[in-house]
DNA sequence: GCTGCGCAAGTAGGTACTTGCTAACACGTC
DNA sequence: GACGTGTTAGCAAGTACCTACTTGCGCAGC
């Protein structure tokens, strides 16, 4: 790995942990192992740098769609809300760190983060339900995807934080959130046993 | 208001805004209108000052209860949820700010943080629910508490930050989401339209 | 006269960022 | 192989500012 990308790699690293203000030109430096003087003649300043490799890291998103054609609603969403969670875990402390530098440094974010397009895009699954008629519940699937992600979400953000709230298995709890999603918006769910899990 | 008071006071709406490293004491003694002497001669340094003002506006919680014996869930949890939802809106920026400083500060933060303990008391009645045969579908309370908490603090803390994502009313969307979360533990929603809204 | 507060000034350290100089390394040419 | 040359890196040192925190003095009110 090339100097560049080791100094943006630990920007973000540096970043997530401690945040704007925290991150200084030392602590990012050491991180990836260059003199501090490098890393001004690279980025020019930390507000570049920092800029760089948070919108690089940004929009990083996971990329497991909804199929177009729904055929097995309880499969889709697990393996969608599953691939979303990982995504969400693994990057808990650069989001936590983002939504609290947010007001401050609003120039930093994109504007179309990975969630909300994630959100949307299950918001258009939620629509290709209800014209089936698999999804034969009253509601407003752009009420219903903000719900379930933010499930996702905060179970992601808070499962480390407050333990003693998330004491139930991920995967066991991943599927629960699935299987009354898909009771609220009226999707018969399929009691056999013979579902396998999902690892998330 | 006095003096100590006015300072505490400064240093959670400082805190809130630019977090731990952000709050000067500068800026909190600005805030406050008193001078930074005032301020050490008070709390003797910053660490204390903003342990002792976190510590206390981290323990206000909201106070409508869900009741012992349910008779109306609809009504139950719209007003216990609507009452949520506000108090997370109201504090979305502390609490924003204290899940990222959580890591380098986790001495300031008190153990039974107020979310964890609204999500306890909802699973319990959610138990009753159960027990009394009104909530029949197969669900786990301990995980479709968090569930439910998950959504009213993913909409408190992205509204603001992600509109287009909410771009729905807020009270409508609160509503239904409580509506989504009856069908999925299976309680019969009424679908008389006599509901009357409940400010958010 | 004591308590609570402000003002002026200062200390010791951290922060972003700059300047000048040097060493290693990869080249194309003789 | 020897030789200049440009690139990329490090080191030493320094500037100007901000940070937490302290000391000493004065002043108003109960």
């Amino acid at each position: 790995m090339d100097v560049r990308d080791r100094i943006l790699k630990a920007a973000v690293s540096v970043f997530s942990e401690v945040g704007f203000r925290g991150a200084t030109t030392r602590r990012i430096a050491r991180a990836a192992d260059v003199s501090e003087i490098t890393l001004f003649r690279h980025f020019g300043s930390k507000g570049r740098l920092l800029q760089e490799a948070i919108t690089c890291e940004g929009t990083h998103a996971p990329r497991v769609p909804l199929p177009d054609d729904p055929q097995d609603p309880m499969r889709d969403l697990l393996a969608w809300s599953g691939n979303q969670l990982r995504h969400l875990r693994e990057r808990r402390a650069f989001i936590r760190t983002c939504m609290a530098e947010m007001e401050e440094h609003p120039e930093m974010l994109p504007p179309g983060s990975p969630p909300a397009l994630a959100t949307r895009s299950l918001a258009d699954y939620l629509r290709r339900l209800k014209a089936q008629g698999t999804a034969t519940a009253a509601f407003d699937p752009d009420i219903a995807a903000p719900m379930l992600m933010g499930a996702l979400f905060a179970d992601a953000m808070g499962r480390d934080a407050m333990p003693d709230l998330y004491q139930n298995d991920p995967d066991r709890a991943l599927t629960q959130y699935i299987e009354m999603f898909l009771r609220a918006i009226g999707v018969g769910v399929k009691t056999d046993s013979s579902r396998q899990d999902q690892p998330a």
